[in-house]
DNA sequence: TATTGTTATACTCTATAACTATA
DNA sequence: TATAGTTATAGAGTATAACAATA
């Protein structure tokens, strides 16, 4: 609607929707299956982790809402990486409720060995059975999906 | 590599798979969300729907199979579309040990009504702010996330 | 009174193990 | 012995409710 690409060519949303539903299952469902298996960081640690990369220190507070789950949910996945080293805190020194998190030389480490046995995974698959051209089509297509998890 | 749009264009395969494993998770936290405010038609419960519907009737096995999950978990949920009605078994004549599922016509109405509450979060939010362009694109990468789920 | 964070508890989805029935 | 399916139990991830401390 007000795009001229439109005519006749936009796919029913509902068809997408459901399409998307399906495969993001499935994907997820798979990648469960690889953290199970390897027993290293799980799929929401590497999530909080990746976020104080990008984001830089934050506060449970913070990392739940990005991350769509409840403050407590955040806080037993944090509490898990401070018992392993990878985060650590520091009080606020303006508000005395706020704790900032950051991550840790290990946890650092952890993100830059890309250790993740299901990005690697991932990655090795792409390599195998996926041309450049469809590369591309997935980067692009991550934005999209974050952009819609966040707006839905 | 063999490819002659590669040079200097081709994406880290590290990087995508790192954003798919954000983006995926993002999503699909998201959806179960909306499930858990909805209390309809489960994700895992929708997606055997959608299977039996595309695929016709199947035994539980080749779900699991199909689903990426085990027969156990199929199973459980299996136990909940069939007391609900929405799908039905017969044996199979030939082999006494399996089932065949088939979607009942309560079970075929579902899907079409397309009741699943997320499914219609996700259209509207997909008709609010994404243009045709980008619907393309989504529904071009959902066809590359199930392959990519598959070969894993 | 509102907000940050914690503790306690429960639910959903999936897994593994052990069993029954049929092949 | 192998396969299809079920039952029982456990674990991961997330939620809600109730609480303490600070603003």
């Amino acid at each position: 609607m007000g795009h001229d690409l439109d005519v006749g060519k936009g796919p029913d949303v509902v068809e997408v929707a459901d399409a998307l539903r399906v495969s993001v299952g499935l994907l997820r469902r798979r990648l469960r299956q690889i953290k199970a298996a390897e027993g290293e960081v799980t799929l929401p640690e590497s999530a909080a982790l990746a976020r104080l990369d990008r984001g830089g220190p934050a506060t449970p507070s913070e990392l739940a809402r990005l991350e769509q789950i409840s403050p407590q949910s955040m806080g037993a996945t944090l509490g898990g990486l401070e018992a392993r080293g990878l985060v650590a805190r520091r009080p606020d020194p303006k508000d005395g409720r706020r704790a900032v998190l950051y991550l840790t030389p290990a946890g650092q480490a952890v993100l830059r060995e890309r250790r993740s046995g299901s990005t690697q995974r991932i990655a090795q698959a792409l390599e195998a059975g996926f041309t450049s051209a469809e590369l591309r089509q997935l980067q692009a297509a991550t934005q999209l999906l974050e952009r819609l998890a966040e707006h839905i």
